[in-house]
DNA sequence: TCTTGGTGAGTGAGCACTTACTTACCATGA
DNA sequence: TCATGGTAAGTAAGTGCTCACTCACCAAGA
C-alpha cells in the first residue's frame, strides 16, 4: 500500500527525453557531446556546469555520471570527437595538381573564412588552448595542423618550380593562415563589426598574399581578379 | 628601540606582507593587481580563486574584498589598467611621416611578436573576450584597435601618394596584424617551436606583406632586404 | 529475470563573500 | 614629549551556496 503510493509519488518525470522512449547508451553520449560541446565553447571548462549540461541534454545530471566518469572525461570526449579529417584537404589537393594557386588558396581562405561555420569549434581550441588542457595538443595537432603542413608542402613545391620566390615555406604557409584565422577571430570572437563581403574579403587576402609570392608578378595585365 | 623589540614579539604573524609594515591602500591594490593578473591570465576568470590571488599577494582573503567588493571589480581593474596608450604608436608615427615603409612595418611586427613581453596581455585579451567578459569591448578597443586604425591610416595615405596598390586599407592592415599576432598565438597559446629567430621572422612578414602591398615592385635590384 | 537506462536525494569540498574583531599609524592637545 | 583616540589596514573564522560526484533505488525490455 504504502509501496504502491511511494513509487507512484516518485516517479514524476521518468526519462525526460521527448517521450517514453529510453535511448541507447551511444545515442545518449552522443546528445550529451553535443549539448556540453555548445556549454563548454561558449564558457570553458570552468564556466561550465554539469547540472547545466544534463538540462540541456534533457536529463538528469546523475546519468552524466553515468557515462562520462568525470567533467573532464566527457570534455576530452568532446576534443576528440571534433577531431575530423577534413574533406577540404581532398579538394585543395586536386588543385593543388593543376598548380592553380589562386584556387588553392582561395579555397582555404574561403573555408577558414566562413562565418558560422562550427564557430564551436574554434571557441573550443582556444578554450583548450588557454585553460591548458592536456588534450589541448592532440587537438589543435589532428585539426589544424595539417593546414600549415600541406599548404607548406605546396609552397614549397612551387618554389621549386620557380613559381613563388624563395620564402620560408613554413612561415608563409602560416602567414597566410595567420591573415585569414585572425579575421575569424576579429569577427568571431571580439565581434568587430566587418563592413566587407565575405568573397571581397578572402579575394583581397588572396591577392594581397599572392602577389606578393609569385615570382614576376604580371599585375597590370593579370586577370580581372581585383580587390574591389 | 625597545618599542622596536616589543612590536616584533608582539607580533605573531600580521601582515603577511614581507615584514610588519602596513601598506597604503593605493600600493595594496596595485599589489594585488599584480598577483591576479597573472592568476587570471594563467587560469581565466573562472579559474581563479580569490584564495589563490590572496595567497599570492600575502594577504588574507578578506583584504581582498576590502579594496575591491567582489572578484569581478577586480577583474574589471585589471582590464582597465592594462589599457595602455602605447609608446610605440609614437615610433611609428616618426617612420611614417618619413614614408619609410619597411620601418614603420617592421616596428609593428617587432613589436608584437617579440617573444614573452607582456604575455599576460594577449592572454587575459583572449580570455576577456572569451569568457565574454563586459568590458572585453574596452579592452580590446583601447589597447588593440588603435593599431589597426593607425595602420590603415598610414596606409590609406601610401595608397593615395601611388606607394600602394588600391586595396582596402583596414583590411590590409588587418591582415598584416593577423600575419604577425596570429604567429604569437602559435607561438604562446598553443605552443608551436619555432624554429627561426625572432628577426627572420618579422623580415619575412615585412617582405612578404610590402612585396604584396606595393606597386611596383623593384623586387630584381632592390635594397639588400631579403628573408634569409 | 537480469541487464541496463534512468532518477531523486543526497555528500563533502570549495567557492565568493561577511562578520566581528585586532592592530598599526598618526594628528591632536596638554 | 607623550598619552590618546579616531581611522584605516589587517585578520580568523565563519556563512550560505554551488560544485562535481555518489548512492540507493526504479522501470523497461530482451
Amino acid at each position: 500500500m504504502s509501496e504502491h503510493l511511494l513509487t507512484m509519488k516518485k516517479r514524476t518525470r521518468q526519462t525526460t527525453n521527448g517521450n517514453g522512449q529510453r535511448a541507447s547508451a551511444r545515442d545518449r553520449q552522443a546528445s550529451l557531446i553535443v549539448a556540453a560541446a555548445s556549454l563548454f565553447a561558449a564558457k570553458g571548462f570552468n564556466g561550465t556546469t554539469t547540472r547545466e549540461i544534463a538540462k540541456a541534454a534533457g536529463v538528469s545530471e546523475a546519468l552524466v555520471f553515468k557515462h562520462f566518469p568525470t567533467k573532464r572525461t566527457l570534455y576530452a570526449a568532446i576534443l576528440e570527437e571534433k577531431v575530423t579529417v577534413n574533406e577540404l584537404l581532398e579538394a585543395v589537393e586536386a588543385a593543388a595538381k593543376k598548380h592553380d594557386d589562386h584556387r588553392v588558396f582561395t579555397m582555404i581562405a574561403s573555408y577558414r573564412i566562413r562565418p558560422g561555420v562550427d564557430s564551436t569549434l574554434l571557441r573550443l581550441l582556444l578554450f583548450s588552448a588557454l585553460e591548458r588542457h592536456e588534450l589541448s595538443e592532440m587537438f589543435f595537432g589532428k585539426h589544424h595542423k595539417v593546414f600549415y603542413d600541406h599548404l607548406a608542402a605546396y609552397i614549397r613545391t612551387r618554389i621549386e618550380d620557380g613559381a613563388f620566390r624563395p620564402i620560408d615555406p613554413l612561415l608563409a604557409a602560416r602567414a597566410f593562415i595567420g591573415m585569414v584565422v585572425h579575421h575569424r577571430l576579429l569577427h568571431e570572437i571580439f565581434r568587430v563589426p566587418m563592413h566587407q563581403s565575405h568573397e571581397d574579403t578572402v579575394a583581397t587576402y588572396v591577392d594581397l598574399f599572392l602577389t606578393g609570392l609569385i615570382k614576376k608578378p604580371t599585375s597590370r595585365k593579370s586577370p580581372g581578379r581585383r580587390a574591389r
